[in-house]
DNA sequence: TATCTTTAGTAGCGACTCGAAACTATTGCA
DNA sequence: TGCAATAGTTTCGAGTCGCTACTAAAGATA
């Protein structure tokens, strides 16, 4: 059994027992991840097809979860104005309520020491950008990681998209982002 | 967004995608994940039973899916004769060669340096152990590493069965695998 | 030994995931 | 203006998933 392998089968059976700890009365483990995920999103990243690259699935099926969560009133379906094929899907104040629960995962991490942590987070982000590599597929970063951003005075801004970012946003997810090379910066 | 928050969407996201990389003409995610678990049990270890607890699930659930695999042939349904209650699930010729397939997410971890990979699996390691504390779940070690392994002159002894053990049984994964304290040793 | 009690496997249920294919609406490009 | 690309959706069939209810076998207790 080689090592690859190894963590290869720790990943996914951490994955699966949490999965199966993050079953809640109507939300699923599929539907959680995609809440979670729309919760960090930016505002133009909240589409069927963003949330599908995401998290490695098809337009098809994530349309059929988005429309899961929106019947039981997690999200809420938004056509958008400027490019109206987009659909944008907003948690609603009981999604967000959602996203807040805490799960043995979260708790087993909590434990642990700072550099065991930062460590773990490294060697992870690592495996997740070569496989991104392999597979052609976005980073789904954070602006404030962009090459495209710029940090201003008080405020940031997107290079790409010419707009000005409030302090939140610059730490949400963001569909067009381009992971800047370490050491890079504005 | 916390560490830990971000370590558990980093696992659940690398998990996904290679669930979405590893389907096969007729081989769900799933289906995989318990096949790849058979082939690494001992003979005592390939009941549903097991394979639903090594992968968080029920055992009605690991059920069906042990059928499906039975139905198109990548295992073998045998009743036990000891405890007539349970039932050993091995891999057929066809359910071997599926389980050798390589995948995305291995040929990324094959190209990182020894202690990257060491780092990370230690790290997922201890994530792994603390979930099971919590959640009452047993280990699935390796004889090798377990508190019952005896190593005698030519072969080990489980202590536990009173059985002596071939070479390549001591490191297969067993149910009743109890890891040794680190340091402890026979 | 006779009767609980526990454990293992399973069938059936309803909701849903999942990839694939087919389809519509909108946008971009030549 | 026309055609290709893109986004979202629907439908299909197979299967996951927790849950409940059930049977059979093994253990424990009286």
């Amino acid at each position: 059994m080689t090592q690859a392998l190894k963590i290869r089968t720790l990943i996914n059976r951490i994955s699966r027992i949490d999965a199966a700890d993050s079953w809640s009365d109507d939300l699923n483990p599929t539907q959680l991840a995609a809440l979670s995920y729309l919760a960090q999103a930016n505002r133009f990243s909240r589409a069927p097809s963003h949330v599908a690259a995401f998290l490695g699935t098809t337009r098809g099926t994530m349309s059929q979860t988005l429309k899961a969560l929106a019947r039981k009133d997690y999200v809420s379906e938004l056509r958008t104005e400027t490019d109206k094929r987009y659909m944008s899907y907003d948690l609603t104040v009981k999604g967000q309520a959602a996203t807040k629960r805490s799960n043995p995962l979260e708790k087993a991490l909590g434990t642990f020491n700072p550099a065991t942590s930062d460590s773990l987070e490294h060697g992870l982000n690592i495996v997740l950008q070569t496989m991104l590599l392999v597979n052609n597929g976005r980073a789904f970063g954070q602006c404030i990681d962009c090459s495209y951003y710029q940090s201003g005075a008080s405020k940031g801004y997107c290079a790409l998209l010419s707009i000005s970012l409030k302090p939140t946003e610059t730490k949400q997810i963001c569909h067009e982002q381009v992971p800047m090379q370490a050491g890079q910066s504005t």
